[in-house]
DNA sequence: ATGGCGTACACCGTACGA
C-alpha cells in the first residue's frame, strides 16, 4: 500500500493540482488536511473520477481534513469523539480516521499555536494531550496503525533549517516537543526519519521570498505507524516537486510504501 | 520589529497560517 499525507492548504484552490498529483503518484491513500471547505463544496466528484472514494471531515473557511482511498474505508470517525466539548474553539475539524486494507489511518492537523503563550497555543498543547487520550482509548500499540498530517511541530533541529533562529519559536519550543513526545510515547515510529536518519529533509516552505528555493524549510508534517506497520514500510519520501510552481501548497506530500 | 505570500470571506480589508 502506497500511502501520502498532504496538507494541501485548500482542496479548492488545488484542485486540478491534487487530481494531476494522484494521477502521476498513485497512492492508494492520501489523508489530506486543510481542505477549507465545508464537505458539500468538497471535490469529491472530481476525486471520484480519479478513482478515489473520500470521507470528509470539514467546515467553512479554516481547517477540515479528509481521507481519499482507491480501497474501501470503514469504521469512519470524526474528532475525538467521545470526549464532550470544551467549547467552540474544540469544534474545528481536525481529525478523522478510517481502517483501510487492515490499517487503522487516523489524519489529523494539529493546532498551529500562532505563538508561545497565545490562548492558541495552549490550546494546541491541550489538543496533544486529547490526542494521545484519543489512541489510549481507541487503539493499542499492537493494532496495525499510522497516524499521519501536519502535526505542526518539528521533532528536533535535523527537521529544522536554521535551529539556532528558530530555537524555542513556535514550532520548535521544547514544551511542543515534549507534547508530541508524550503520543508518540503510545507506541509510534517516525517512518520518515527511520529511513531518512541524516534529517535536514524539509515538508513546508514559508511562501515568502525565497525559502523554497533556498530549501529553507521545517519538517512538521509525519507519518507515524505502531510497530506492526512500521516494519513493513519499505521506503519513506518527501515529495518535494510537488511545492514547485505558482500554485502550490506550502506543504510537500509524505509517502509511505507499506509492503 | 516588520514584512515578505497565499487562501477564505466578503471587505475591497481582516483573520489566519507556520
Amino acid at each position: 500500500m502506497k500511502l501520502a499525507t498532504w496538507n494541501i492548504n485548500s482542496v479548492r484552490a488545488r484542485e486540478a493540482r491534487l487530481v494531476a498529483w494522484l494521477a502521476k503518484t498513485a497512492p492508494d491513500v492520501v489523508c489530506l488536511q486543510e481542505t477549507k471547505t465545508e464537505d458539500a463544496s468538497f471535490p469529491t466528484e472530481a476525486l471520484k473520477r480519479a478513482g478515489y472514494d473520500v470521507v470528509l471531515f470539514g467546515q467553512k473557511s479554516y481547517n477540515g481534513v479528509a481521507i481519499a482511498s482507491k480501497l474501501p474505508m470503514t469504521d469512519i470517525s470524526r474528532g475525538f469523539d467521545d470526549e464532550p466539548s470544551a467549547g467552540p474553539i474544540d469544534d474545528e475539524a481536525r481529525v478523522i480516521a478510517a481502517t483501510i486494507g487492515g490499517i487503522r489511518v487516523i489524519d489529523v492537523y494539529v493546532p498551529n499555536g500562532q505563538e508561545l503563550g497565545a490562548e492558541k497555543y495552549v490550546y494546541k498543547l491541550a489538543w496533544y494531550q486529547r490526542l494521545r487520550r484519543y489512541l489510549d482509548r481507541t487503539a493499542t500499540p499492537e493494532t496495525p496503525l499510522v497516524l499521519c498530517g501536519d502535526f505542526n511541530v518539528t521533532s528536533d533541529d535535523l527537521d529544522v533549517w536554521a535551529p539556532e533562529q528558530w530555537a524555542g519559536k513556535i514550532h520548535c519550543s521544547p514544551d511542543e516537543r515534549a507534547a508530541l513526545n508524550d503520543v508518540l510515547a503510545f507506541g509510534l515510529v517516525d517512518t520518515f526519519r527511520a529511513h531518512n536518519p541524516a534529517g535536514k529533509i524539509y515538508s513546508w516552505w514559508d511562501y515568502r521570498g525565497v525559502s523554497f528555493f533556498k530549501n529553507q524549510g521545517l519538517r512538521i508534517d509525519f507519518i507515524y505507524a505502531t510497530q506492526p506497520v512500521a516494519e513493513k514500510i519499505t521506503t519513506v519520501t518527501i515529495d518535494r516537486d510537488a511545492r514547485k510552481g505558482q500554485d502550490a501548497s506550502d506543504h510537500a506530500p509524505v509517502i509511505a510504501t507499506i509492503a
